[in-house]
DNA sequence: GTCTTAAATGATTCACAATTCAATATTACC
DNA sequence: GGTAATATTGAATTGTGAATCATTTAAGAC
């Protein structure tokens, strides 16, 4: 019997994942996956039984392993919610410091997915909203964060801009480097653009 | 001769638009665009020559609109930077509060056509971030807004919640009152979460 | 009422790309 | 080095839906 050389099945994945990033999920044919995998057309389905099951399998391994992190975050007790909220945003951006690729996939083709309730996306995005409102609502308790801002209001609105600054950053990752964003971002969120005279 | 009966040109767009909205671009069909139009299948290419025809001036028309009342906001002398920001909020969100529908199809395609370069979209999209910038840079200047922040990143992550939020309330119009999203992004983007000791 | 001409129709055509599968190649084991 | 079992290939098939066009409908002119 004959097995399995390389490890197509990983090929194959980051090949999708670097032909969607160009291309967008829709415009990206599989021949063309296959051909950065180093691989015939055909094969592909050996490994994965259509084209969206390949982007489900992405976002599967993206949110499972951000879901791990996050959950780790937010059981500390020993952090304030101010941190939690910092550590957050460091999670998401070392999650694909590694393959700015991956976070404009990530960015791009997530809400088609929320929308068509495709794979376990929805489950996964809707954790991670929980997350966040846990981790605000502990500060409003705590008498840190504003109790005038609506919380949901807050999770989404930061969420995306979060979701804006991973995509800006990715499409030109030395032009924006990632440590400055992370400052700007917690320091906004926290603080806003208005100078506060203390 | 016969003359064209009805508005047929405005039906598609406005047929389109909804359609787009509960499908997404790429599973929307000319046929039920035309069905939701009441009109031929065949019809629609005598208004326009492609589907991609469509979408693009669906964005025409959005952006159009939008970049004039920007524009005039700019302009004035008798403003300060912080209710700019305010009135871009405002605008924003008056311009879609007569169709959710379409702030659906505007948040989600858009990206889409960015990437693809198509149409005028780039150009206005850039338009709107220089004017914003601009905004922000005057407030910088008059010692209003905090030097710490890169007005870059502060515009591209105001305009993501932006985009977020508008599109949380198209899909529940009724859960989320606009005035409430309205006052709330107006606050944080200017205060943040924290409690300000003054 | 008939004629001319443009508008409208929707079944048919066509293009494209996802998926399949018969043929071929590779490996392991004897 | 022969054979069985499996992996790989890429040309052929297939499904889908955008776009076309021969035909029908109807408005306005006379």
């Amino acid at each position: 019997m004959r097995k399995k050389e390389g490890n197509k099945e990983t090929a194959i994945i980051e090949a999708a994942v670097r032909v969607f990033a160009e291309n967008g999920y829709h415009q990206s044919k599989i021949s063309k996956i296959a051909e950065v995998a180093g691989v015939a057309t055909g094969s592909v389905y050996l490994y994965y039984k259509s084209k969206e099951d390949i982007v489900l399998k992405i976002f599967d391994l993206v949110w499972m392993k951000l879901s791990k992190e996050l959950q780790q975050v937010v059981q500390r007790t020993d952090m304030d919610p101010g941190t939690k909220l910092d550590s957050i945003i460091d999670i998401l951006f070392d999650s694909f410091t590694v393959n700015p690729a991956l976070a404009i996939v990530f960015v791009n083709e997530q809400n088609q997915l929320l929308q068509q309730e495709k794979g376990n996306v929805v489950k996964f995005y809707k954790g991670f909203l929980d997350l966040a409102e846990e981790i605000l609502r502990e500060g409003v308790e705590k008498g840190i964060f504003n109790t005038n801002i609506d919380i949901r209001l807050f999770r989404d609105f930061v969420t995306g801009g979060l979701r804006a600054l991973l995509h800006e950053w990715a499409r030109r990752p030395e032009e924006y480097p990632l440590n400055r964003i992370r400052q700007n971002i917690k320091y906004i969120a926290k603080n806003g653009i208005l100078i506060h005279h203390t």
